[in-house]
DNA sequence: TGACATCGATTACGGATGTAATATATTACA
DNA sequence: TGTAATATATTACATCCGTAATCGATGTCA
């Protein structure tokens, strides 16, 4: 499996917008950011660019407009980021991870619902091993 | 409340030192650092100075020694990146993250009942409600 | 007390990032 | 067809980051 390239905060943004709808112009990418983000029309011209360069988006050409779209999956992006933030800020371990969350999470009903079915799956599948690891 | 100053990937090793075991002198921190990174000495002197530089550490001094400790709070830390990244990779949706990891994640069956009693508690203490929040 | 070892401070330097402005190519309108 | 509008490409520039090397002060050993 080849690398993926890093995306920072700013690319994540443009990122979010490809990912949920694609493919589309840079001026469309332009509108989808107003509101959420501060930011000239150039700089997302700029993070468009880096992030063609970088091989996380690509684009087709139809006259002199680039209909861009993603070149890497959302999910993996998600699965490095991930564990990225998992080892720095946790060492890596996952449970203590999910604890600190769900303490300092104001969770719905309806999302502990969700979380403790899974869980119950999981536990079944599982029950009495330790595994341990992503 | 002041803002967190921003602690960089390899800054978070140096202060995992810190938060572990402190106050402690530049050569003892590089001697635990030896073995989890390649880093010269000097490397490390770099970011302890970074560090207090970004009041993220504070020192006594002892002769020409200087004994660093943490002038932050674990605890703040961790919960600012865990923000940064949960508004980052998943727009701050702490439900959709959280199923991400349980279901990625090979969770131990002690981590899985931990993790069903914390979510029992919540359940209880806001049975029919739905807050949404960090 | 002089030379050396060591400590922290300062400086280095290339790549990434945030945030654009300018330049160049192309299109569209008059 | 010439000129303005617009799209992408290139360049800019300060700051951060990773990764050190060098500098200046101080402590140590002979």
């Amino acid at each position: 499996m080849e690398a993926l390239p890093t995306i920072s905060e700013a690319e994540w943004e443009v990122m979010g917008v490809l990912w949920a709808n694609s493919p589309i112009t840079a001026n469309e990418v332009v509108d989808q950011l107003i509101g959420r983000k501060a930011w000239s029309p150039k700089t997302v011209k700029t993070l468009l660019n880096r992030l063609v360069t970088k091989k996380a988006l690509a684009f087709d050409t139809q006259g002199n407009r680039y209909h861009y779209r993603p070149a890497i999956q959302r999910d993996q992006c998600v699965r490095g980021e991930s564990r990225s933030f998992l080892d720095r800020v946790f060492g890596g371990a996952i449970g203590p991870m999910l604890t600190h969350f769900v303490n300092q999470s104001d969770l719905s009903s309806e999302e502990i619902e969700t979380l403790q079915k899974l869980l119950a799956e999981k536990g079944h599948k599982k029950s009495g091993r330790k595994g341990k690891n992503a």
